[in-house]
DNA sequence: GCAATGATACAG
DNA sequence: TGTATCATTGCT
């Protein structure tokens, strides 16, 4: 499972349009407390880069919830939104750069049983949205500022040193009230097929 | 097309 | 302290 490596701050650390077109097509890992894996092929993911991305959550400055964003790169940036939903994220750029990018869906590899469990519905449905996926997962509060690059940690990245999945790019989702230019921009990247 | 469901942010 | 909003999902 570890065979190719957990990615490291290096790689977070870059540009978060870098980080996110590279993360497509990699292995997100999640030990579970009786020792099984959960595992997937990220297959979608939106960037959301500093202040003055006003789609941003860190757009006015630094809060409780957001703070996650502000830390090191290669950390989880987890919140609860819709009353219902949590939402997994991955932090980028240098420390005090509030950027991240959101993981909206994975295509499950390991543990497909138990994300069954977790969720009623059938198996297209699995892990194919922003919370299906962190549901499938189990994923929600207790994860945020979780570094993904500690050996320790029970979340990670894996790189399969496979080439990065053809891709479109379009606008991010759910961001009707978000005002230009940054309403437009073609920060979701999603792989073909 | 819209209800569910509650934390967050900001106005007053 | 009140309330509009929300990086969604699932059912009608």
């Amino acid at each position: 499972m570890d065979r190719f490596g957990r990615l490291g701050h290096s790689f977070y650390s870059q540009p978060t349009l870098i980080v996110a077109e590279l993360l497509l097509g990699k292995q997100l890992v999640k030990v579970e407390r009786d020792g099984s894996t959960l595992s997937g092929l990220i297959t979608e993911v939106e960037s959301y880069i500093g202040t003055e991305d006003l789609a941003c959550h860190a757009r006015n400055g630094r809060t409780e919830r957001n703070q996650a964003m502000f830390g090191k790169a290669g950390k989880a940036y987890v919140y609860f939104t819709y009353g219902i939903h949590w939402m997994f994220n991955i932090v980028t750029e240098s420390e005090g750069m509030p950027s991240a990018v959101l993981v909206r869906g994975v295509t499950p590899i390991d543990g497909i049983s138990t994300m069954r469990q977790r969720r009623q519905s059938n198996d297209k449905d699995l892990s194919n949205g922003p919370a299906k996926f962190t549901q499938a997962f189990g994923i929600d509060l207790r994860w945020n500022n979780t570094n993904l690059c500690d050996p320790k940690s029970d979340l990670y990245i894996n790189d399969l040193d496979q080439k990065t999945p053809m891709f479109v790019k379009s606008p991010r989702i759910g961001i009707d009230r978000t005002p230009e230019p940054w309403l437009s921009k073609p920060w979701n990247f999603k792989v073909i097929g």
